[in-house]
DNA sequence: ATCCAGGGGGATT
DNA sequence: AATCCCCATGGA
C-alpha cells in the first residue's frame, strides 16, 4: 500500500530520538508500536506501507500535521527555521501514550541503546510473539500486565523497576487518554504525580504520546543547546529555559525541541 | 536549595 | 580489570 507524502522524511522521523521501536530493514524499517508490527519505507515522496492500513500510519506519523502552518508560528526564530530547512520532514510522531510512558520511565538516566534494550527484553518477557515475514515480534505489554517485579528487573531496568511496576497499577489507556485532554499544565501535573515521571519524562510522554505540541522536554542535550544558543552559554535554570521557550516558540515549542535535539546531537 | 544514590553501559586508565 | 563518567528522579 502507498501514502503520498509531503514534507515527510521517514528516516529523519524515525531515528530523531523520539522513538525506540523500529529496526532498518531492506530500504525500509520495521516499525513495532503495541500490537502492530509494520514495515515502512520512503521512496521521495511515496511512503510504501506493508501491515497496516492507511488511516493507522497517517495517525502515527502525524502525516495531516500542517508544516506551514507550524513554520508560520516558528517564524520568529531564524534559528529554527534554518533546522527545519536542514531536516525537512521531520516529524513529531503519535506515540500510544501508555507504551511511550513506560519507555520514557525507563529512559530517565539512561541512552538510546540502553531503552530501546529495555523495551525490547520487556515485550519479549511479557508480551505477546506475533509473526511478521517469517521473523517472531513481541507485541508490547497492555497495562496491568507489568506486574511482576523480578522478570521486569530482568529487564535491566535496574532502579527503576519498582516505577514501572506501579505505574503498571496506577494507569490505563483510558487514564492516560483522559490526562492527555487536560489542559498542559493540568496533564504535566497529573502525569509527575506517577512515580518516576518527573517534569522532562512528562513533557516527553505529552509530546510524543498526547498532541501537546508546547511541552518543551528539558534534558541535557536540550539544556546545553539552549544555553549556547540563548543564553551566551550562562548557567540557567530549567524553568527559565523552560519559560523562554514558552514565549519563543509558544504552542509549537515541542517541534522546536526536537529540531534543536537533533542539531545539537550531531555535533 | 544542594547533594547524592541508583543501574547499566561506554570510555578511559 | 579497575575506575570514571553520564543521566532523570526522588529523597535526604
Amino acid at each position: 500500500m502507498r501514502i503520498q507524502v509531503r514534507n515527510f522524511n521517514l528516516r529523519y522521523t524515525l531515528e530523531c530520538g523520539q522513538f525506540f521501536r523500529y529496526t532498518p530493514h531492506g530500504d525500509g524499517y520495521i516499525v513495532q508500536v503495541r500490537d502492530s508490527v509494520l514495515w515502512l519505507a520512503q521512496h521521495k515522496d511515496a511512503l510504501t506501507v506493508k501491515g497496516s492500513s492507511r488511516a493507522y500510519v497517517r495517525r502515527l506519523l502525524r502525516l495531516d500535521d500542517d508544516i506551514h502552518a507550524i513554520e508560520q508560528a516558528l517564524s520568529g526564530d531564524m534559528t529554527i527555521i534554518r533546522l527545519m530547512r536542514q531536516y525537512p520532514g521531520l516529524r513529531l510522531m503519535r506515540q500510544d501514550p501508555w507504551e511511550c510512558l513506560v519507555s520514557y520511565v525507563c529512559s530517565a538516566a539512561a541512552n538510546i541503546p540502553k531503552i530501546r534494550g529495555n523495551i525490547q527484553a520487556l515485550a519479549q518477557a511479557f508480551g505477546k510473539p506475533i509473526k511478521y515475514n517469517g521473523e517472531t515480534h513481541y507485541t508490547f505489554p497492555p497495562p496491568g500486565s507489568l506486574s511482576c517485579a523480578e522478570t521486569i528487573r530482568a529487564c535491566k531496568t535496574g532502579y527503576r523497576t519498582p516505577y514501572v511496576c506501579r505505574i503498571n497499577e496506577m494507569v490505563n489507556d483510558a487514564a492516560l487518554r483522559r490526562i492527555g485532554k487536560l489542559p498542559y499544565e493540568q496533564a504535566v501535573e497529573r502525569l509527575m504525580q506517577l512515580p518516576g515521571v518527573g517534569r522532562k519524562i512528562a513533557d516527553c510522554v505529552l509530546l510524543f504520546s498526547l498532541d501537546h505540541d508546547e511541552a518543551f522536554p528539558i534534558d541535557t542535550r536540550i539544556r546545553g543547546i539552549m544555553r549556547k544558543l540563548y543564553f551566551r552559554n550562562k548557567t540557567v535554570s530549567d524553568s527559565r529555559i523552560r519559560q523562554f521557550a514558552e514565549q519563543r516558540f509558544g504552542a509549537y515549542a515541542g517541534y522546536a525541541q526536537q529540531y534543536l535535539y537533533v542539531y545539537a546531537g550531531q555535533r
